[in-house]
DNA sequence: TTGTATGCGTTATCAA
DNA sequence: TTGATAACGCATACAA
């Protein structure tokens, strides 16, 4: 196809007017038979149809948004769209909030709070009736941005007691704690933890210490995201140092799980005789390794779906119960604890 | 936070009007202030960024882009957004695009083409000025819309000599016909493939075939995405029914190829001593596995940066050399083969 | 350097 | 059931 062939420049949309020309009525009966079909006699309707068929005619939500002041757009900033976890609530989020109409404004912030300001505003200035946002912690010019916006916001992943204005998440202190608990319970006394840089997984490991032995649980913290290498080379810098034997390992997510359960294989350290595994997140995967991973069941599915219900619920008007809905987690005993 | 509290329905929008009243000067100048800064003297310049400052004024994009014709919107459509594959293209597509001025809308068209066909309306209605897709198979309505948009076109992930505007992937046959090759190289005679249910995937393991035996190698479909669990019931089923003692697995992806290495390690069959294992894709853990998984190298970020770039120059009306970028892919000899 | 007038393609409000 | 008219908030052409 040579390069001439398309001009961009010069492209003459089909607009509601030629659609109503060739009908034989005018734009604004267009517009009602695309918007409200049961205001617009049958025949018109068909030749309508027709009308568009013939010509192609894709209507224009830029200049629908622009004149309803409602974009059916809605925003979310998470901070790795390649990190599965966020991927996977943003699926959810997304597929429910279509039903419904609304196409998703997806970016990724990075970790630092200065991409997220600059996200935000990028994306408020494509008016989106609701924006959503990863975790809790933001600077005071992005809630000001935020508040300023006039739209619904939410804050997922995270749970606190002061939202911007909703906010669906876990209370990740608490399923750390109860890692530790279950820990415990199985009669291990010795702690070791592998934790990626993110400021949740930092939270979780400081309340899985905490509660395992008041803090004395040596950490080897990967300075990046979770990935197999970093458990690899987690496991091993532990082992430089400390002697874990019999005790357990605590990661931050399933994946760095899986690469201390893969250096423990080529070290013959068997997993859990001479040490014990946990992950966090019961990824699909986390059944399926040998052995089969401990970890901590978060329904990403299900923080999506609810995160798309209340946020429908507050642009179309419902009462919403109550602003944040904290998700449950549960322990999955499997074999490497 | 009292539901009441935010009252949504009526909110004044500060817009550029707004703002110039408050710095004494007309709209059009608060436009020119923000699109180009040297056509507009210092001293109002200031005035008109602390104005905007005072009011926390954000353009409206949406008015911007009815009035330009130009949404600075580039849609993309890929089949999962949850898959690494696709959203590591897409993470750096739209780092590059961003850093001219561009938004990516995402949306997930799952596999089938109605769901593409719907995908794509939705997203020309938005405008945007320009649109990827994945893959290289559309229906017909589908390549009809996307021509009528007149705007640039790319087809990401796969090759083709029939593009319908731009195209930038790799030689997907030829890919698998170099992997045939260099098991046959190593001195292999027998081979067995588990793919997963996806196109390429399918049209990778048919060139593989071909190539290794004139097609007489067991296939296991997994009958669904590639996953950890896909790769161990692959290989199980293949041991049900063959011998495939001192032969070589082929998977479609590394994911797969993973749980093919966690099924022979629980059945005690030594990789590569009783069996090899080849990937597809050479994602990061590749290297990490035990033993250390031999696979093709595709460069997912130079795709999506290629993309990024081509994409640029037929926007801003730069000459294309060529409309159908072929990238290369390499054979990483690791130690499962 | 700044301002006026006009149009972008819809939806909302009336009136017929 | 249909249509005329006025926003929506900005960018572009042109004038001053």
């Amino acid at each position: 196809m040579p390069n001439d062939r398309m001009n961009f420049a010069r492209h003459r949309r089909v607009t509601m007017e030629d659609v109503g020309r060739m009908a034989g009525v005018s734009q604004v009966t267009v517009s009602r038979a695309l918007s409200d079909p049961s205001k617009v006699s049958p025949k018109t309707l068909e030749k309508i149809r027709e009308a568009i068929e013939v010509t192609g005619f894709v209507r224009n939500a830029v200049a629908g948004a622009l004149a309803s002041r409602k974009s059916r757009l809605v925003s979310a900033l998470v901070p790795s769209i390649t990190n599965v976890v966020y991927s996977s609530m943003i699926r959810a989020l997304s597929e429910r909030l279509r039903t419904h109409g609304y196409q998703i404004l997806l970016s990724e912030t990075g970790f630092s709070q200065a991409d997220e300001e600059e996200a935000i505003l990028a994306h408020l200035s494509r008016q989106p009736d609701a924006i959503i946002l990863t975790g809790i912690h933001h600077s005071m010019q992005a809630r000001r941005r935020l508040l300023g916006a006039g739209i619904p916001v939410l804050e997922l992943w995270d749970t606190t007691d002061t939202p911007i204005d909703l906010c669906v998440g876990f209370d990740h202190a608490g399923a750390a704690r109860a890692a530790a608990g279950f820990a415990l319970e199985r009669g291990y006394r010795k702690a070791a933890t592998v934790t990626a840089s993110d400021e949740r997984a930092r939270r979780r490991r400081a309340a899985f210490a905490d509660r395992f032995a008041a803090g004395a649980v040596p950490d080897f913290d990967v300075c990046g995201p979770a990935s197999i290498v970093a458990g690899r080379e987690g496991l091993a810098r532990l082992l430089d140092s400390h002697d874990l034997a019999g005790g357990i390992v605590y990661c931050s997510s399933d994946i760095i799980a899986h690469g201390v359960l893969i250096e423990a294989q080529s070290r013959g350290i068997a997993v859990p005789g001479d040490l014990a595994v946990m992950g966090f997140g019961d990824q699909d995967f986390a059944r399926h390794l040998e052995p089969s991973l401990t970890s901590v069941r978060i329904d990403l599915e299900h923080l999506g779906q609810t995160a798309a219900n209340t946020i429908l619920d507050r642009i179309e008007g419902r009462n919403i119960a109550a602003p944040v809905t904290a998700l449950n987690f549960e322990i999955i005993d499997r074999a490497s604890v």
